[in-house]
DNA sequence: CTACCTTATAACCACATAGTTATATTGTCA
DNA sequence: TGACAATATAACTATGTGGTTATAAGGTAG
């Protein structure tokens, strides 16, 4: 089975350099907290980006910038009605990818919370003795 | 229930502008070919630094700085043993997120394909008629 | 056609970072 | 202790990119 096709269980281990560089852009597509607020702003819907430069807060040209590099990543969905361009989630699987690794950042933040707590008793059993 | 707790289901849409940036920054650590044929080479059982510069070809230095930074990321685990210090994958489910990725990346590839196969067509019955 | 609205793009700056080379740090062994 | 091996770090260059401002491009209404 190659890379490219379209059904069945797809894994890393099994890539070549080029799809291991799509991969790389698809997590690099996800890798700024502007995008994800963006993103988060079509969780109900398509928006325009007018819409979506008010519900950020971000500047309009920097929206455009990102919804063109999401676009051409594939991670958003673009339609043109008359001079408004509307942008949607290309692929529902992007939010169960982003809740997943949710998980993953609260167990890593916990994690750290434990050590550095872990950390500081040690500083303390040390300062105190 | 906060984002910041060990169990249940989490979702992106809930998070303020800190956690955001903690969710970027994992997936910025898995943005980087470099750093993904890295933990490609974790898939079988922890490996010291020696045997990752190895399996990858990348300058010595160059593995210690990503290993530094997926470690600080809190996707890889160090252990020093001697002068050794091995690193291994602190979470299964990074491998399960990638694959999905990956899943994710052959549709919108195969659809690119599709888009520009099209395109090609009409352009053709273009050129055509 | 003109004025206006929406979006995309160009130019620019500031900053982050991948990779290299050289060196420091740390542990082991004779 | 001194020589050596493994890893980390500093310094540097080249490149990429987030954000802003100004402007272009494309469509619409009058």
């Amino acid at each position: 089975m190659d890379a490219g096709s379209t059904q069945g269980h797809f894994c890393m281990q099994a890539l070549d350099e080029s799809a291991l560089t799509h991969v790389a852009t698809y997590f690099r597509a996800l890798s700024e907290p502007t995008r994800l607020r963006i993103l988060n702003t079509l969780r109900d819907g398509e928006k325009n980006v007018g819409q979506i430069t008010e519900l950020t807060g971000c500047g309009q040209a920097n929206v455009s910038k990102h919804l063109a590099l999401l676009f051409e990543s594939g991670l958003v969905t673009r339609a043109a009605h008359g001079t408004a361009v509307f942008y949607g989630i290309a692929d529902a699987a992007t939010f169960d990818l982003c809740d997943l690794v949710c998980g993953n950042v609260a167990r890593i933040v916990d994690q750290q919370v434990s050590s550095a707590t872990a950390l500081k008793k040690q500083l303390g059993k040390v300062a105190k003795g």
